[in-house]
RNA sequence: GCUGAGGUGGUGGAGCGGUCAAUCACAACAGACUGUAAAUCUGUCGUCCGAAAGGGCUACGUAGGUUCAAAUCCUGCCCUCAGCA
């Protein structure tokens, strides 16, 4: 009950059907992070008014509060969170690993010390929550990922951002395959048992490092993981770094299988170098927390452009602006509110400014994809690329 | 009119002899935002020169005074607020 299966591609960009137990995504897509069960400040009627075709749930989050015997009662947290398209958790690595100091997104040493301990059998850490002690193994993140009942699931890994060692990012490295191994050891156990089968992906680390990307890849392919996530630092905001991380082994993207990219940040200027480069599905989260802080997503037709990375900030347009924030957006949005409203519910910390610019930016975000796949369908992705970023 | 409290940068509000161009907060402006401890975070914020280090100038109601040195002490005046007439 889960397959993909390509239509069409164009250069390594491709199209196709994601088929999961609760429905079909047509690729490529953007899926939108739930954290906590919950797409922050949106509905799951706006969101799917917005066109969203999944969500994205955390492992770490999830497992914390309200805990998987709690949503496990719920049959997951799709039911919990009322949504009942296809979902996707993350397995918590990468919470453990190394977001324990958010804005730069890198543990220090000292706090590493104190927070978490990564060892061969898992991490061990204290909730960010209360300083409760946990611990997380490959195995047991597959049992919460079980309870938390997403139709895709994440191997546990270990990323780790550029700036440690090379002796701590080899063993990250070598560290991560034994534990996807064991990820899909104990995986393959529990979809035994189960009535919905979970697809569970393999991650692919290994950074801009060719040899380690690739035997990285061929891993996962080795092990036959039902899917394919592409993890690490490289995956990110910066178009360039991205592109050296995804040439390495775009060629050996075996063509029945889905590509995510983990934490594809950035606007259309990334995630059409991604999708040139074999990306089905990506998850972001700055597409809402760049609503929530006031920046809008705005098409070429707006005057979105490579420049400005196709975005404003709400608050440079004047106070008294009467026109909607896009001339062709179909969102609630764009159709009902004023540029000076929004920029006016943001400036004064309204939380309604927050939520009505994440329906923007989601539904711009679901709408540029589709534009995205129409393209590769028709076979003029390249033209639309250049049309967007003159290249 | 009397008594008391007070007048500080765009705002609120610290400071009560030198370390003060003045804590802090807010606003404003600029920037960042990757598998979300993000409705968050960072920077600038009297003015002039400088890339910076740094330096100049003007400022704590107003006019004087004391002092080597005053936003800080003293005196007059103006104004605000509270209480009493």
């Amino acid at each position: 009950m889960f397959k993909y299966k390509k239509q069409q591609n164009e250069g390594y960009a491709r199209a196709g059907i994601i088929q999961t137990p609760h429905g079909e995504i047509q690729t490529p897509a953007f899926i939108p992070v739930a954290t906590q069960a919950t797409v922050k400040t949106l509905t799951v009627e706006e969101l799917k008014e917005s066109g969203s075709q999944a969500v994205l749930a955390n492992t770490y989050h999830l497992f914390l509060s309200p805990g998987s015997d709690v949503i496990s009662k719920f049959g997951g947290f799709g039911p919990f969170m009322n949504w009942n398209g296809p979902t996707f958790t993350d397995s918590g690595g990468y919470q453990v690993s190394f977001l324990w100091e958010p804005q730069k997104g890198i543990l220090q040493k000292s706090d590493r010390a104190a927070s978490v301990k990564i060892t061969d059998e898992g991490a061990t850490f204290k909730s960010h929550r209360d300083g409760t002690a946990h611990i997380l193994t490959p195995e047991k993140s597959m049992e919460i990922q079980a309870a938390l009942g997403a139709d895709i699931i994440m191997a546990f890994d270990q990323p780790l951002s550029g700036n440690t060692t090379e002796k701590r990012q080899d063993e990250a490295f070598l560290r991560t395959l034994k534990w996807e191994e064991r990820s899909f050891i104990r995986w393959e156990e529990i979809q035994k048992n189960r009535e919905k089968f979970q697809a569970l992906y393999g991650i692919v680390q290994g950074e801009i490092d060719p040899k380690k990307r690739i035997e990285s890849l061929q891993f996962v392919l080795k092990l036959n993981f039902p899917g394919i996530a592409i993890g690490g630092a490289s995956i990110g905001s910066n178009p360039d770094i991205t592109r050296a991380a995804l040439q390495t082994i775009v060629n050996l993207f075996p063509d029945d299988k889905p590509i995510h990219a983990l934490g594809l940040g950035g606007g259309p200027e990334g995630i059409l170098n991604a999708v040139s480069l074999g990306i089905d599905t990506f998850d972001n989260t700055s597409v809402t927390r760049m609503a929530r802080t006031g920046l809008i997503f705005l098409f070429p037709e707006d005057g979105g452009n490579i420049k400005n990375k196709f975005r404003v900030d709400i608050r440079k347009f004047s106070p008294d602006d009467n026109s909607s924030i896009s001339k062709i957006c179909v969102c609630t949005t764009c159709k009902k509110y004023s540029r000076a409203y929004l920029r006016h519910l943001i400036v004064n910390d309204e939380l309604l400014g927050g939520r009505l610019l994440s329906i923007h930016n989601v539904a711009y975000m679901n709408t540029f994809m589709s534009l995205v796949r129409s393209s590769i369908l028709n076979k003029s992705f390249e033209n639309f690329q250049k049309q967007w970023v003159g290249r």
